[in-house]
DNA sequence: TTGACTTACAAAACCGGTTTTGTAACACTT
DNA sequence: AAGTGTTACAAAACCGGTTTTGTAAGTCAA
């Protein structure tokens, strides 16, 4: 008699209508070989007591959880990524659409992320995963696939083969950038990047460099630098390829962190970002449009990014080719107030700088 | 002969080592009457075969998931809560030295998430809910005190009393940005509110009301304003306050959002915020610290928050009396740089205002 | 030496579903 | 009329654990 809080079993229903249990898991899994009549009767038992089934017990017979899993990769304090707000928030929507839910983990290093999906596949707690913020060598992506274990990526890898996958054409964006900015005018154009082990850092960067050597003009390793991928590092990015002889007018920034960061040193300095200089992110931040000035900026939706990936999982646990399962999007550039026609030549703008620098001592990267 | 992947079942290692498997259970449920021998058999056996136990199988008999729940409220496109991100990364951490999960779901009004719960109950795929952004008389804390199922909120209701709660002392906050704003200079101040349906945005506006009496200065209903809590609410709140005929010169903002679009109409005006115009918001973003002036905030460290309701939450289902699992915390005022004296008073603010208004036609809130 | 306890484990029941197997009752052939 | 299929369901097995029950062997006291 175990009157829990609002369990209801198939038991009480199949007491109510006098059928075998079994008759009513048939019912309610639409097989074919019960009577109109009972089937009714035991629908509307079902109605009647409120049943839901039990997603453990069920489970434990399928082998199925009807629950997918995010792993997410926290560092040093960037764990409230807000482009993954928006990407996990996607895929609820589309998993809500299905009756699957989503299982989100927090990891602080390779390895425990690498446990932490270990212990959710031997316990048997999702079904499968999403794996963002891939790698050129990717250890999560080698451990799926070596365990036969179904995941989709949102971003490819070195290897793009044998696995689903959903993506932006970075290559693609950055070198639309840079082609951008040379019709607008700019000539040195810098790129401040990231970590090459990330797999978008690295097709960004090759993107830039594209962009630039199909219009002809020579890259300049000088005016590419690497930083961590933080308000912070877009600073420390900026003071870089500004201190150069003959400095970029524009600055192309592997996300919007990064560019915000770079439009506070300009600040800074007292150049204004638009005009003196041009600062270009990417991601699409909604806060990006309160910025000052309103960040220019690529936008690929994390939201509907994060659907799409859900619905990709969906298809892979349904058992469809993993070929059949990679798809490249494009990003669309956003214009607001961040990008210009250079106001100066790079060497106004070295004199510039070398004014300001002199005059007023910077504040120096900020916070913690 | 069910070779799936991993699955190392519990009759394996009986087998392996030649003992019933209610023996391996007992073992690892660390039960006394085994002995020594036995004992160590079956835990090198399980090292060996590397055997996890099923939480499917456990849960169905100990009617534990060991999983926790949170519905997230979407309303249109306000999913991304930068604040949320941050909330569920403190929980996840906080569960992952437990060992538990986090079940991550969407809701786009209020009936859906009282369904979603529902479900989430009914199929029995979590233990208990986390509840964010309380409203005064919140439908989803009644369903679940009725249900008489174990979940903490973030926020109080109207009447926090029988459930476990972890709060901010709001009132505190908002008076002593008050107290803090007429020590600078300010003699109007206006607070830019949200909905009072909200709990907190209640909280605030009484903070904000009390500290008006505290300092014995008189309380002017047309220096607030209700507005949507985005960017674009700001920006329309200081809009309508700021055209009062004697304007305030600070603008307490009840969150971060707000405040953004704030600082967002004094710059299309020219007027300087923290100097012309101080405005103060509260959530502690860490963008906040990026935008032209920083944003002088109230923070309350969102993963903080997350961790210690997660970690309420886990005393509840321990059975601990919900009597003590109410905690107060208080904010802190973090000054960065858009508060600080008035350059001119009400009046001179007015007409300067006057002046802006005819010169340059508004761009108007931005943005979708 | 025998009855009463322990000890250490095997065996079985159970959690709540799904799936397989078995079987009365009826219809349909030949 | 006997054999052969269907139909519509009951009964039982199963998923992989945990918990209860049962019991052989050893220990101890009287």
């Amino acid at each position: 008699m175990s009157r829990l809080r609002g369990s209801v079993t198939i038991d009480d229903v199949a007491r109510h209508v006098g059928v075998a249990k079994g008759t009513v898991s048939r019912v309610l899994n639409n097989y074919t070989d019960i009577s109109d009549d009972t089937r009714k009767r035991i629908l509307k038992a079902v109605q009647d007591l409120g049943y839901q089934p039990s997603a453990t017990a069920r489970n434990l017979k399928r082998g199925r959880q009807d629950t997918l899993g995010i792993v997410i990769p926290v560092g040093h304090g960037n764990g409230a990524d807000p482009f993954l707000a928006q990407f996990i928030d996607g895929i609820a929507r589309a998993l809500d659409e299905s009756g699957l839910d989503l299982l989100v983990t927090t990891a602080h290093s390779r390895e425990h992320v690498i446990a932490t999906m270990k212990r959710l596949i031997a316990r048997r707690k999702v079904d499968g995963f999403i794996v963002t913020r891939t790698e050129v060598d990717d250890p999560r992506i080698a451990y799926l696939t070596e365990q036969t274990f179904p995941f989709v990526t949102h971003g490819r890898t070195g290897d793009p083969t044998g696995y689903a996958w959903f993506d932006i054409d970075n290559e693609a964006a950055f070198a639309d950038g840079v082609r951008h900015l040379y019709s607008l005018g700019h000539e040195r154009i810098g790129f401040i990047g990231g970590s090459p082990d990330l797999n978008f850092a690295r097709q960004r960067r090759d993107g830039y460099r594209q962009g630039l050597e199909a219009l002809g003009v020579r890259h300049d390793p000088e005016l590419e630098t690497l930083q961590a991928i933080n308000e912070k590092g877009g600073f420390a990015g900026a003071e870089t390829l500004l201190a150069h002889k003959a400095p970029p007018t524009a600055l192309l920034c592997v996300t919007d962190a990064l560019a915000i960061g770079a439009v506070q040193f300009c600040r800074e300095l007292g150049l204004k970002a638009g005009s003196d200089v041009t600062v270009i992110g990417y991601d699409g931040l909604p806060v990006g449009e309160y910025l000052d000035p309103p960040l220019t900026t690529f936008s690929q939706s994390a939201q509907e990014a994060g659907g799409r990936v859900a619905r990709m999982l969906i298809d892979v646990l349904d058992g469809k080719p993993s070929r059949s399962l990679q798809e490249l999007a494009k990003a669309k550039l956003i214009r607001r107030a961040s990008d210009g026609a250079p106001s100066m030549t790079s060497a106004a703008l070295a004199n510039a700088l070398r004014d300001r620098l002199n005059q007023q001592p910077l504040s120096g990267s900020k916070g913690e």
